[in-house]
This record gives C-alpha cells, sequence and structure tokens, in this order.
DNA sequence: AAGCTCCATTGATATAAATCAAATTTGTAA
DNA sequence: TTACAAATTTGATTTATATCAATGGAGCTT
C-alpha cells in the first residue's frame, strides 16, 4: 500500500513517516462500471483519487440531459474543490470502467498534509488543470455551434476510429447524435473530412481549424 | 507601498524584507473605465492583482456576442492560471470603472514567493473561488433555461433597484433585453415578483426556487 | 412644458438545434 | 446466412430564443 501510494504524484515527495500516516487515514475502494461515486449536489468529508479506471463528470440540466464536464483518468484527484470549501460536490462522479480509488479522511488530511509544500504545489496544478477543463466546456459550448464544434473536436482529436461511438461524442460536444450526424456530413461535403465506413479520415486540418476560429 | 501590498491578502503574512523584494519587482498601474487590462488569447508574464476598481472578464463568441464569465472586485488576483501554466489568457479583461492593478514579473514571483505557504494557500483558496465562477456559469448557462435564471438572478440577488440596468442583467444571463423582458413578466404573472415602476419586489422567494431547481 | 434620447416592452418573424418518426446501415447471435 | 437488435442517417416538425421592427414611457436638456 505504502509502495502504491508512494505512486502518486500528489504524495511522491513525502517521506515513509508520512505515507505511514496517509496509509492510516485513507483507504482504497473499488467501484464497477456503472457506480456513481458521489451525487451533484451531496456532500462529503473524503477526499478521492482515482487510482483506475475511467469517471464522467457531469452536471443535469432541466431536461435530465448530461452536461459533460470531464472524463476523468488515472491518476487525478476528483472534487477537490468541495472538499477545500465544504460544499456540494458540483457534479455526478460515475465511473464507466471498473477501478478504485484511494480514498482519503478530509479533515485530517487538512490538518497533516495540506500544508506541505509540495501537496499544496500539486493542488495548484490539479485546480489549475480543472479551471482548464472549465474553460474548455464553456468555449465549446456556448461559443460555438454545432458544426464549428464537431470541426474543433476532429481537429483536435483526429482522426475518429471505429471504437469510439458516435453517440459518445455528441454527449461530449452537448449535441444530439442526429445533429452530429449532420455536422460531420457537412463538413464531409466541404472536402475535409473523408469517411470510409465508420472511420473518418481529416483530408484538411487546418481546413477544420478556420470553422472554428 | 509597502503598506499596501501589507493589505494584500495574498502577501499578508510576507516579512519585511519579503515586501521589499516583491515591490522591487512589481508596480502600480492605473486603467480607466473601458480600457482593457489583457485580451483572450494574448500572452503576459505579469501577474495582475486588482487593487481599484471593477473588471469584467469574458469570452466572445462567433457571432461576437460577449459570455461573461466573472465581475472581478478589490482584491482580487486576474487570471494567475495562465501565468501558472504558460498559457493565453482565456479571457479578456476590461475595466468597468476606473482603479488600479499591482502588476507582478511572474517569474520572479514564482522563483521568490510560490513556495511560500501562506501564499500558496492563498493561491488554492483563489483558484477554487475561479472554479465556483465557472461552475456558476455552466449551471446557469448551460442548465437553465431563460426563465429559471431569471428566477434563480432574483433569489440570489434580492429586489432588483432601478439602478442596475436591465442591459446588464440580460448580459450576465446571456440573454437578450427582450427576453430578459419576457422572463420578468412570466414571473410576475406567477405572482412571485411585483413591479413598482423600475424597481422588483419579490413576493415569493421560495416560490422562485422552485422554479430552477 | 416640449422635445429628445435611452431603455424597456411588445409583437412578428427567423433560426438553430431538438425532437419525433422512418428508413437504412451495421453489428451480432442463432 | 439469416434474422434480429442497435446505431446511424435522413426527413419533417417543434421549440426556445434571437433578431428585427415598432411602440411606449422615464428622465434630461433646453
Amino acid at each position: 500500500m505504502i509502495d502504491q501510494l508512494k505512486s502518486i504524484f500528489l504524495f511522491s515527495h513525502l517521506s515513509e513517516e508520512d505515507l505511514t500516516h496517509l496509509a492510516s487515514i485513507g483507504k482504497f475502494r473499488e467501484y464497477n462500471s456503472g457506480e456513481t461515486l458521489f451525487y451533484e449536489g451531496s456532500f462529503s468529508d473524503k477526499l478521492y483519487i482515482l487510482m483506475k479506471g475511467i469517471i464522467k463528470a457531469y452536471k443535469t440540466d432541466m431536461k435530465e440531459n448530461e452536461i459533460v464536464l470531464h472524463y476523468f483518468y488515472p491518476v487525478s484527484l476528483v472534487a477537490e474543490m468541495a472538499n477545500l470549501y465544504h460544499i456540494p460536490f458540483p457534479a455526478t462522479a460515475e465511473f464507466q470502467t471498473n477501478g478504485y480509488v484511494f480514498e482519503i479522511d478530509y479533515p485530517l488530511f487538512e490538518r497533516d498534509f495540506l500544508k506541505n509544500p509540495t501537496v499544496s504545489f500539486e493542488l495548484i496544478k490539479s485546480l489549475t488543470q480543472k479551471l482548464k477543463y472549465l474553460e474548455e466546456v464553456i468555449t465549446t459550448r456556448l461559443a460555438l455551434d454545432a458544426t464549428s464544434r464537431v470541426a474543433k473536436f476532429l481537429y483536435e482529436n483526429g482522426d475518429i476510429s471505429d471504437s469510439t461511438k458516435r453517440h459518445k461524442i455528441a454527449t461530449i460536444l452537448g449535441l444530439t447524435p442526429e445533429t452530429l450526424s449532420r455536422s460531420f456530413k457537412k463538413i464531409k461535403i466541404l472536402g475535409l473530412i473523408s469517411d470510409e465506413g465508420k472511420n473518418f479520415t481529416i483530408l484538411n486540418r487546418e481546413g477544420l481549424k478556420e470553422l472554428f476560429s
């Protein structure tokens, strides 16, 4: 366990003594695909570090549609802001695959670790990263129309392979599958991409960029 | 100048020596109402602390509409994230009133102050605050429809007095003045608010809450 | 007080994307 | 291979809000 904790960026510089203490105030907990780590609006005094698996963070709008904020991959701090400010979770976190988290008693963590310079530096990095994700959501979903969003997605993610479900892309971009399909078609007609079966190949990357900037 | 720096939360615990050094790597700079501190997409190696005045932070969408992210009041760090990650400013910052900032050479600040525990703690607080603002923008503009947004605004801001221009409220909520007017009307018909001239009085605060949650 | 200018309101129309409804394609299991 | 299920595409319609256009005050200026 100590070894595993040491592999977490946040704790990589802690002493053996600190790591032992850390191990005593936290534990690993497994989740299955589809299980929810926490719900939007709920409270918790646990700090979560995703160790394995993929977590989708999303809000729900008035029509029960998901607004996907981000997909988390290991190793990530999840929702540290709720801990830092003792506020309810701003989003729901749901496992997309099987995985597990390291779950820490936050009040004790704050007391014993938050003043550690490495820990606070990593926390700053993690918070900044999250700011970037939210900026990204705002840029994509408030500043761009449907076709521009799709062009941006293609520009940033490269060729779309079979395995990526259209439905998932649509959810990420905040579009319905129908609208996504129509946008792909527009971009195809512009000659910026070509499709062979389910896969798209990008023909003109700079052209795509033109569409969203 | 040293005294003024000491009044900044971020630096309140610094030694005289540190404050003198800080004064040597930064300076005060005045701005008039309407002037722009920085533009979305531009770079700077300056860290800005708003000392006086109000700053509007906004992005611009494809139709040249403003997406207001936040209004900053003194004393606030502005756009520290761009400094921390050496990335372009994610939004434009424009003075809404006359004011001034304390402008610090960021590379030197990072070298000499970032590891100070008080400074990093305050930085964490500031970043967390900004995350909350962005969450708020997402909740308001992506998860709620026009009338719900207005109800939420009324619920959170209380009675609307004459001095608050409808046009400004509309911009904050991401609505046109026409739509704002129609939403006010709906809420008035529901008997949740009443208007005497230009002022609104809230008649049923819990009723307002029902509309957006 | 008359006339102006600035907002706010109201009404009519336009627009982008969602929704609803098939039709078609792709994937999968028998 | 066939048949069924799921995903995608296409077309028609609806919906929420923006846009365009006109009207109606409220507060200023002279």
